[in-house]
DNA sequence: AGTATTTCGTTGCAACTGCAACGTTGTCAA
DNA sequence: TTGACAACGTTGCAGTTGCAACGAAATACT
């Protein structure tokens, strides 16, 4: 007697799935734009993130990066516990509040931001490039996930 | 004498940066979803990944899986294994090459999924719906980005 | 004032990850 | 056939992760 009670499964394809497609593809770019400072720089992805929001804000706390960047608090800490010490950036408490963090970058770290930047761009317009006429309509498409977080 | 020697740095907008975006965008979809079979099902991540690849062809190989699904073999073989022991999943070896597993569904399996792809069709509805008109130009730029591959 | 509550950053811990090394099995060629 | 080589899946290991718990510091409440 054949076992043929089992009722068909809806025919799914993973490929066509876009919650998938779309974790394929940021892994695709980050590990891509990884390599290039991982291998030179000796940067990992949470370092990062948050020495760009350090460089760009100019001196932000633990706090502030989680909440910005959107990465766990004890993430950030690590990451910016490597940072430190690699001498990349410098964590003074904030007098005002003292259960702060100040992190700042220090010159070696601003040194280090003025190669890796452009860098950084240039793969920005690689990426464009390669998008081409789906530019427009991507980006939407990723603010429409995304939400607004702009405060 | 105040340390200004230092030329500013180029203006870089980590919010405005693709990679970026794409991996927020992505983290943040896949939370959403997996929010929803985690609490469930106990099922993670790699663990779907891998069932429902399973599912839909009714039968692969852990090699299979690696090279369709992008995952790292020691992540797929891992993920069977806990399939198997919560006896969503058999593995058997294939008798033509005995180096092969073959992972296929057991009924509890078959019943999970009866269960679960409704649910990530309904997600996939629900994220259409979100993109709006601009469904069509972000997945176009999502396939830019993985390229093809559909041997 | 003094006390409770909240916020901030760190750390302990268990789970997960990627990578290399391994044993097993199959393939190829001498 | 035999031996070298390649493919498959598992496992050991070190590094990373998320979560909860923690101490220190600030704020709110009485």
């Amino acid at each position: 007697m054949p076992d043929q009670p089992l009722p068909p499964l809806p025919d799914f394809d993973l490929m066509g799935y876009t919650p998938y497609r779309l974790a394929v593809a940021a892994q695709s770019l980050s590990e891509e734009l990884a390599k290039q400072y991982k291998e030179r720089f000796g940067i990992s992805i949470p370092e990062w993130r948050v020495i760009v929001h350090v460089a760009h804000s100019g001196g932000a706390s633990v706090r502030d990066i989680e909440a910005r960047v959107g990465m766990e608090k004890s993430k950030v800490s690590r990451a910016a516990t490597r940072l430190e010490e690699r001498g990349f950036v410098s964590k003074d408490i904030n007098p005002q509040d003292r259960r702060l963090i100040h992190l700042s970058l220090t010159p070696e770290g601003h040194a280090l931001m003025t190669e890796l930047l452009p860098l950084a761009q240039a793969f920005q317009t690689e990426v464009e490039k390669r998008l081409g006429d789906t530019l427009e309509g991507f980006e939407a498409g990723l603010d429409k996930i995304i939400g607004d977080k702009k405060p």
